[in-house]
DNA sequence: GTCTATAGAGTGATAGAC
DNA sequence: GTCTATCACTCTATAGAC
């Protein structure tokens, strides 16, 4: 028995979803063995500092994806509007219309965040400055652009919260239009 | 020895920035013992059907408060603007300038939703609803009514998130402002 | 033999229910 | 307080690639 059937780097995404499903405290060793298929022994030799490191690893992971994807074309695309339109495409996409939930946004809300804190600060610090940063390009004034970028990254969690709660997809991808409009316009 | 100390109404507030602080999974009773200074004999005397019936009772409570407070002042007044101005005055309060996080957005979203899906999503719909009509009062056609509510509920959740994550209460309160003024012009 | 990925029995602690 | 189930985690034992 026993060869390569998967890598950590496999592992990560099917942890990401429990994580995200479960929160940190719910999201249990036989959870975690269920959903990834691996026994024990598997995970621990991935990761063997335990929950703690396999939701590390995860936050890392979310934050590359975001730096990859949203962040440096907020940042770098020539034109700063196609960067923010870009944004909300890719958004709307990672949270699948809504129906994915922030893991990020999960441990903001609940005690995670104090064993998490620097990385929920970074993650949403990070999307809010690339986001100023390209409304300025745009024409706005720091001001003006740091203050619309916290309302738009915000809007962006509540809208999750929000069609979850009602269980409606098209309350998101309403929410996100409307942002991105406010962006695009005056 | 055992004379009544705590009534049922007593308990359920204290349960309540319980279950806010830790979620449901992770409101063990052991938590719940130690933050009511009940005994578990007391607790499950109070609450039978175990944590299921304390989340109710929470939820419950907090669905009469922002009824209280919230939904008929927006449905009421005489003055609409007045009612609105209301609305965000009492949640600015309640949520303590976004040191507190809102029990039912937390709820929505982890695996809680599930179980207590009614009551979540009736708690939004009907802020939403009470929203949207006070607009209306206000001018607004039902259409923009109901867009500009979903979107200011969406985003007071969205400052819940941020305040938390990034811990800065002045993220919460320039939100608020921002969607406030938002209402009350155009 | 060594190294890595696997499975899972077994640890004490703690869970929720009563 | 007592119950059983489950918790996070440890440890031993395996199989195959070098």
């Amino acid at each position: 028995m026993a060869r390569v059937i998967a890598e950590r780097e496999d592992v990560i995404p099917m942890l990401a979803e429990i994580f995200r499903a479960y929160g940190f405290e719910g999201a249990s060793l036989a959870r975690i063995s269920e959903g990834t298929k691996l026994g024990k022994g598997s995970i621990y030799h991935f990761f063997p500092g335990g929950k703690e490191e396999m939701a590390q690893a995860v936050l890392e992971q979310v934050d590359q994806w975001f730096k990859q994807h949203v962040f440096d074309a907020l940042l770098e695309r020539a034109d700063a509007m196609e960067g923010i339109k870009a944004m909300f495409d890719d958004v709307s996409r990672y949270f699948l219309s809504g129906r994915r939930v922030c893991l990020v946004g999960v441990f903001a809300l609940g005690n995670e965040r104090d064993r998490f804190a620097n990385r929920v600060r970074d993650y949403f610090a990070a999307w809010i400055d690339a986001l100023a940063a390209a409304l300025v390009r745009t024409g706005r004034t720091p001001q003006e652009a740091s203050a619309l970028a916290k309302e738009v990254v915000g809007g962006i969690q509540g809208a999750l919260v929000l069609s979850r709660a009602l269980d409606q997809t098209d309350v998101f991808t309403d929410i996100l239009h409307t942002l991105q409009a406010r962006l695009l316009t005056s």
